[in-house]
DNA sequence: ATGAAAGCGCTAACAG
DNA sequence: CTGTTAGCGCTTTCAT
């Protein structure tokens, strides 16, 4: 059993011959000290490949310089483009960032939510498992003790302040194109309704439809789970309709490669028999054929951003209510939408 | 900024009209306490939300129950993969697990190398940045202090523990299929040669041809870096050879995908004209058109693998000399290396 | 069964 | 410029 006894400020201070407040000192740049013993101290640090034990700096700091991240999917391409947009500014401002991931599963979350408090980290970074409430966990936090920003998730009864894409305008404008391109029987794979963000791109979709005065025929809604096989499953359904949508619309990446295949497996063409758009996109869109046209989120940016005024809250160079910012999201035009021969209007 | 004041085990004893000793032993189930006082310190505990301080706790006990991890690349779907196989079995032992990304930046994981060993974790599950020797840091590290096991990266100077796939076997089967289904010019786009994977994934295609009695031509063997860019170069040079391969075998699952597009793009149809495989697999994979024929490497595993190993160095049941297990890849054959029209033998 | 007290390794007044 | 010392919040003998 490693026993973990490994060299401490005392010994540097003793190898050295000074004290260990100068150790303390060197180490941190806390007070001047005379070239002489800072070359001992340094000397003896080296050669003991000797590391300073954070936990009991944080323990008298009170400053972890630790930053905790709650993932629903590391799986999921876009999640890990989150944490490296957090990542990259925290790193950049000396922290540490440390990730969990739940898998959709409240117990993990609410576990990992419990390790990082008592971690003590600085602050937290939640993409929470998709429900209408917020977690009793949550609601029970006391943000002035942890400050926390919310990742596409936003609970308006919590004092959290929320970073979000704009799932309905993106979905909008995903869908307009479609019906712009002369598409009049368009079908969307949606997400699980609980999640706020599924019923916000479902609501993009109803408005377009709304704006080309249109109607919301509700057998060309399906309810997906965000996962293949339930895109899969339901473009397969909504293909086999009497009247097949010209065009289909899924909520998720993973989902919208499912659908490729249905589309293929009813020997179907793409986008010539039925076009395809994807929210979310993903690297392989752009690579597979046909190219698929797709919504962007800002995944990088929605991390970024939400680590800065994350930062913001520690330093206390942001006080006060919480803030909400609104992300935009970019329409990707790829082959899997073009105008196919279809057009009726 | 937040003053993180939070409860500590003095006002819950406080509060309790206890001891600190008693609320440490009712938290830790560490004595026996009367069911009276007990419920007294629960209460207190659940009222002030009382969580408490690991730092302190792990300093006092030496022990953080945490390991730290570092990979390469969060965006390329295997490390996320072996992080789930570590991270559930670490989960089940009251593990948590802390992950860096380096990106293949050698200053970064040093970085988090530093960080974790500041920290103080139990343990280190490490696949570093690619290079021919270890890095300096791992050669001056102390496993007796805190116990290493590496993934996909075998030092044999360290006196670390290593859980590897067998790329040079996997390897070698995928070509050998390509050639027993007739196909004699098969070209290799390989990984960065500091890489012992890459050089060992190079040796199984080498082997392969050898035991099939064909001679290897360099003009078949291009280097890529790993990523798509590389990927869809390398493919573009291999399909413009004036006797073009009838197969390509890429290193990896980008550079894979973007093959599939470099064949697209050189008008030539796959399987048909070009057939493909892929070391390391994707859920795409199965997915797009063609599916892709893949060297699976057991990514899950090698996370589980490594993380029991070092759990049992962690807790002293596993002493001595380093161990290697190598665990074994799964060819899955798909579409994209279907028998063609090409047949010469 | 409960409590008093020492100490984990560090930092930060404060003194000199 | 350098050292002494008192904790940070917990666990853990050791008494009682």
């Amino acid at each position: 059993m490693p026993l973990n006894v490994m060299a401490n400020a005392k010994q540097i201070a003793v190898l050295a011959r000074v004290s260990t407040a100068t150790v303390s000192h060197v180490l941190n740049n806390s007070a001047n000290v005379s070239p002489k013993l800072r070359e001992r101290v340094l000397k003896v640090v080296r050669d003991l490949n000797y590391h300073p034990n954070t936990l009991a700096r944080s323990l008298k700091t009170r400053k972890s310089n630790t930053v905790g991240m709650v993932i629903t999917d590391i799986t999921n391409a876009f999640y890990p483009a989150v944490v490296r947009g957090a990542e990259d500014v925290l790193i950049r401002e000396g922290y540490t960032l440390v990730v969990g991931n739940t898998d959709g599963d409240a117990k993990k979350e609410e576990a990992y939510y419990r390790t990082f408090v008592a971690k003590r980290v600085d602050g937290l970074l939640l993409i929470t498992c998709p429900t209408e409430y917020p977690p009793a966990y949550l609601a029970r936090h006391n943000p002035e003790e942890t400050p926390v920003v919310l990742i596409n998730r936003d609970y308006p009864s919590l004092r959290a302040d929320a970073v979000l894409a704009d799932h309905l305008e993106g979905s909008r404008q995903a869908v307009s194109y479609l019906l712009d391109s002369g598409h009049r029987r368009v079908g969307i794979v949606t997400g699980p309704a609980q999640h706020v963000s599924s019923r916000q791109r479902l609501r993009g979709y109803e408005e377009a439809l709304r704006d080309h005065a249109l109607p919301v025929r509700p057998e060309l809604i399906r309810e997906g789970r965000f996962d293949i096989k339930s895109g899969y499953d339901q473009t397969k359904a909504l293909l086999a309709l009497p009247e097949r949508p010209t065009a289909v619309f899924l909520c998720n990446a993973p989902m919208a490669m499912a659908a490729l295949r249905a589309i293929f497996d009813a020997a179907l063409r793409c986008p010539e028999d039925v076009a395809l758009v994807s929210f979310d996109d993903l690297e392989w869109f752009d690579l597979i054929q046909p190219r698929i046209t797709a919504v962007a989120q800002p995944a990088y940016n929605l991390g970024a951003t939400a680590a800065e005024i994350l930062l913001k809250r520690i330093s206390g160079q942001l006080t006060g209510p919480p803030c909400r910012s609104v992300l935009e999201t970019q329409l990707i035009i790829r082959e899997s939408s073009h105008w196919g021969h279809f057009r009726e209007t």
